[in-house]
DNA sequence: TAGATTGTTAATCGATTAACAATC
DNA sequence: TAGATTGTTAATCGATTAACAATC
């Protein structure tokens, strides 16, 4: 429980969730100053660009080391690399789509997957008429060989794009079986123990939010038609 | 600026963000009790069930107006209709995709939008051997057509999968052109104007976030091996 | 050196949780 | 009525922003 008390400079304390997700829109900032040949940037210049706060920045580093120079800035290539490594982009993965509906077939067509180091190694499903067929060169499979498959094989991830009433069986399966991260595109909840790891990707549920904005707006302006403009009086 | 100075009991302050998204989780929740034919819950029973704080969910539905009774809880039925209201739920939606590569198409062939009131009109691409077909029964326009469509017919929500390259300049065209919410799964931010109403798909950027945690653990284990289990001494 | 900008502590803000009087 | 559970206020917790000494 002590703060201060461990040897290793990172990871002692657990990182917020909300920094963590934004590690990503960093790394891709980062990746187009680089591509525009931009060697340093300060925390200020970076918050314009980002929409956000420099001290926000600052803090959202400092969880993982320093990494900048005072009166200097950050090493735009330095930074971009060291996110790279935090995130664990400088290795490959190997996933796994389990139901090759439309979503699991468009996840396997899109090739900049590979271009990160994300291989998707194989598809599994239940459909005849799809078991056997090849996406991109990726085989699908029959569901009943995926055990075999997962054992004898490195999987990181599995994609989760099945019915509802089928995930969470199969979640945890895979999880006995070794897969260590779920990315769900399923529409419900897992359960799954403390420490397994899940990102949920609810099409849906983010649909629904943007319609509820769209409505607010309306309701908004219906309501208070002059909140708008008081530059003139 | 008076905090209770209106008339309407409904949208006085501006919702947070946080609340917003977990309508849809709700939302989803009361449909299953419904489809379980359960007609009453308690705040501590769903909390239960969705595994956060009781208080957190009346907090939550108090934005909105008061839906439950004391001593009895809430009607199912009755609050699911109040939240499918809340999330504007209650009409039918015409979207169009702008961009037919593999995330376009695989939304398009999403039946379960349909059922919802999610109808895509139009998908619109630049690719000649996209333009003329149909993916099923939704037709495929060069996005010269697009001002046109856009200008005579109701598009409610423009889903957005293009390269990054051109999501900027296209979004800011629909949304002159009236379009009122952008689905924007283009892996950029979009630099919109206040009130334009976007919602982000980022899928690269959601699986880093499920990279890292499976980091997280691997780290996590070989730095302290044995905070699991202090219950034996 | 003087100016710039970091890393970090302190202050503020907002969201979550707890508590409880109101009331069905 | 007594018990249950809401709606809502107050307390706590965590995340964001501000400030500034350290230092390149």
């Amino acid at each position: 429980m002590l703060l201060r008390g461990g040897f290793e400079m990172y990871n002692e304390r657990k990182i917020s969730s909300a920094v963590i997700n934004r590690l990503p829109r960093y790394y891709r900032y980062l990746g187009d100053l680089l591509e525009n040949d931009i060697t340093r940037i300060s925390s200020k210049e970076l918050s314009t660009k980002m929409n956000i706060t420099a001290s926000q920045i600052r803090q959202d580093l400092n969880n993982f080391g320093g990494f900048g120079q005072q009166g200097y800035g950050y090493n735009v290539e330095y930074l971009h690399s060291e996110i790279k490594k935090i995130l664990g982009l400088d290795r490959v993965y190997n996933l796994i789509v389990v139901g090759g509906g439309n979503i699991g077939q468009a996840l396997v067509n899109y090739t900049n997957f590979e271009k990160r180091g994300f291989v998707i190694t194989a598809v599994f499903d239940v459909n005849p008429r799809l078991i056997g067929m090849t996406i991109r060169g990726v085989a699908v499979y029959d569901v009943d060989y995926m055990k075999e498959f997962v054992e004898n094989n490195k999987v990181d991830v599995a994609i989760l794009t099945l019915p509802r009433s089928q995930a969470n069986s199969i979640a945890n399966d895979l999880v006995e079986w070794g897969v260590k991260g779920l990315w769900n595109f399923s529409h419900v909840d897992l359960n799954m123990q403390e420490d397994v790891k899940v990102e949920n990707v609810h099409l849906t549920d983010s649909l629904m939010t943007l319609l509820y904005k769209i409505n607010e707006v309306e309701t908004e302006e219906s309501v208070n038609p002059q909140t708008k403009d008081d530059s003139e009086e």
